[in-house]
DNA sequence: TTGACATATGAATATGTGCTCATATATCAA
DNA sequence: TTGATATATGAGCACATATTCATATGTCAA
């Protein structure tokens, strides 16, 4: 008789103990949200633009090149996951950086990808 | 007449300054790929249970909760981008990761997203 | 007030993605 | 060989998403 893959190798009690650890629930959502924002070329483009100071949207829009209906969508997206804030003066709107966490991911990416 | 927003008050220089030094080209594309692959909570999973050790592809399925063709589905992907390597023995493959930096992008980003 | 400007947003569209299902390949046991 | 096991993969589907276009809102200048 054959025996399952999973009672073959694995420790007794290890996949529970392990299965126990993963990440789940709400935390797990967070992360995933997260990385899935710096995800997208246009992003990782405006959130590494905004690490200069605050820009205003048609600022961002120019120096990512992308429409500035398209920036403010995704502007909206990096506002709602709280990663950026706005400050309103006029008819403007000025973005920055509003989780300085998404600052040292960009920045270490960066060099793990140019080490490359 | 009216002034456009960007040159309303950003110094001369500015703008092109930032623009030079915003991420681009195959680094960009490389940063934006590897977040992606982080951004999906079945792979954030499946790479938090790698992190115990290498893990044949039923146990990793069992343990993420998915079927084994979804997983050899995603596996193939993070296999394809090298955050996996495979070692294959007999009719099993275990899958371990082969890029520690995400290893260290997930335990700041679970650190980050237990404090809130 | 009138018109230009800066931004926001809904709808529509094209593309991407994660899963299931069916099937293929390879390995081991009997 | 025969059948069971472990994994891999193509097709198809349901759903998400990034952009464009049209339009709306609010602000400033004349």
């Amino acid at each position: 008789m054959a025996v399952p893959c999973s009672d073959a190798h694995s420790p007794a009690g290890l996949l529970a103990t392990i299965r126990a650890g993963i990440l789940d629930g709400a935390p797990l959502q967070a992360v995933a949200e997260i990385f899935k924002l710096l995800g997208d070329p246009t992003r990782v483009r405006m959130l590494d633009a905004l690490t200069h100071g605050e820009r205003c949207v048609c600022d961002l829009a120019a120096l990512v090149g992308i429409s500035e209906s398209a920036t403010s969508h995704q502007l909206r997206l990096l506002r709602t996951a709280r990663l950026v804030r706005v400050r309103r003066q006029g008819r403007q709107a000025f973005y920055a950086i509003d989780d300085h966490h998404v600052v040292g991911l960009l920045r270490d990416s960066r060099k793990h990808a140019e080490e490359r």
